[in-house]
DNA sequence: TACATTTAAATTGTAAGACAAATAAATTAA
DNA sequence: TTAATTTATTTGTCTTACAATTTAAATGTA
């Protein structure tokens, strides 16, 4: 504090971090370093006490909040796990922050997908092909125009196609917070006939493993959705 | 359990919820279904013990995960605030569980910065084409193949104009994860022409604002950049 | 000896009480 | 009226104790 008075110094602008949250960035800093790696056991509570020389509730709310990102695993006597992969729950709850601007997710979901299905047309394997085409048959025998679940089904294969966890880990949750919060689009508004065109121009496109044409159609089918999302947004 | 015998109930699959997972429910329904909004003030944890019935620590700990995630704020004698948005932290922290596996983590940023640049090709402004000239023009003036630099800031700009803070909140990390894990790609590598080029066709797209011919221009140009990132972590 | 049951142990889960730290609000002094 | 000081409020940390869960070890029985 005897260094230069000139020296403009925000000293607000640094944020005083809980003893939790600097167990937490050691935590972390395990995976990143590769000491500990996923699926490995950390310490257990009486430990990390002993490590950080902090009592067990500061140890606690670490654990507690790392468990609910997903990053750890608890169980009782047996100890703290880091988890092999991450899942929905995370991103799920961030979620709930833009409950109120259904637009915005909307609008990353469509983003997503568009990313998503690129990576599909790299890395689709002929089982999901198969599977992709099994909605597309069970859309043609339809009795009506809600092909809502078939649509679902359509969207998560292609997620799981990507075989990417911590993509499925943000993709699902949109999905599922889409049709949660928006419903499904009314049966007046449904076009079965388009939406099954545009299924098969993405399949199509998919199975040549062509990423711009996969982009391509998948853009034109969301563009659809979207607006009708939309529309179906304001109704409420 | 004087039910039908027959059913078989797999009691194993569900998981007991602890209390503060209990608490962390109900706060994050207070989102969902509107009861409070972002930046409005929770109760306080003496009035969360209250309405739970439930220990000091307990609240403690739902509240410790939920800032650690970016959902509420907590400041001494101030309270407990929802955020107005999600940040970078929560995501960049569930990256960690994947930095063994950095192909996966290249993947989904590719992914990502396509859906990105389709929004983008939405939505920007003729402020944020005026920023990326910019960084065009500074990519022309570079005394060596070095332009790492301005790639960033290209791709800073891209997320940033499309306006929406969920999206920057995963974005960011990606990028600032990928810059830290992987380094920049070797010098010798590099060919600022092609980057240069790769830039302005990206660039006069979103002046067209032609999401497919945006996409197109990013897929060429992330391929390009992907694969000299995979070797690169090859030689690692 | 093998299997079943009971007990002990290890770790996480919860609670209560006390004090510390930060800071806004209220009160007092100039 | 403004500035300084004190008080009050809320979060932050610690200690202690007990509960709950689950697995391993020990004991009992056939």
């Amino acid at each position: 504090m005897d260094d230069n008075n000139n020296t403009e110094i925000d000293m607000k602008s640094l944020k005083r971090k809980t003893l939790s949250e600097q167990v937490i960035d050691e935590i972390i800093n395990l995976l990143m370093t590769g000491k500990l790696k996923p699926g490995d056991r950390l310490p257990s509570e009486q430990e990390f006490m002993k490590m950080c020389n902090v009592s067990r509730p500061v140890i606690r709310e670490a654990l507690a909040s790392l468990e609910v990102m997903g990053i750890v695993n608890r169980k009782t006597r047996h100890g703290t796990f880091f988890s092999e992969q991450i899942g929905s729950r995370p991103f799920a709850m961030m979620l709930a922050l833009s409950a109120s601007n259904l637009s915005s997710i909307i609008e990353i979901r469509v983003a997503l997908e568009l990313g998503l299905v690129t990576l599909a047309a790299e890395k689709i394997t002929d089982e999901d092909l198969e599977r992709l085409k099994e909605t597309i048959e069970k859309m043609k025998k339809l009795p009506t125009e809600d092909s809502s679940e078939e649509d679902k089904e359509f969207h998560k294969i292609i997620a799981h196609s990507a075989k990417n966890p911590l993509f499925e880990g943000v993709i699902n949750p949109l999905q599922q917070f889409h049709d949660q919060m928006l419903g499904n689009i009314p049966i007046e508004d449904r076009d079965l006939k388009v939406t099954l065109e545009h299924h098969i121009n993405i399949y199509d496109a998919l199975v040549k493993r062509d990423p711009v044409e996969a982009y391509a159609s998948m853009y034109h089918h969301l563009n659809y959705v979207k607006n009708k999302a939309i529309n179906n947004l304001h109704r409420i």
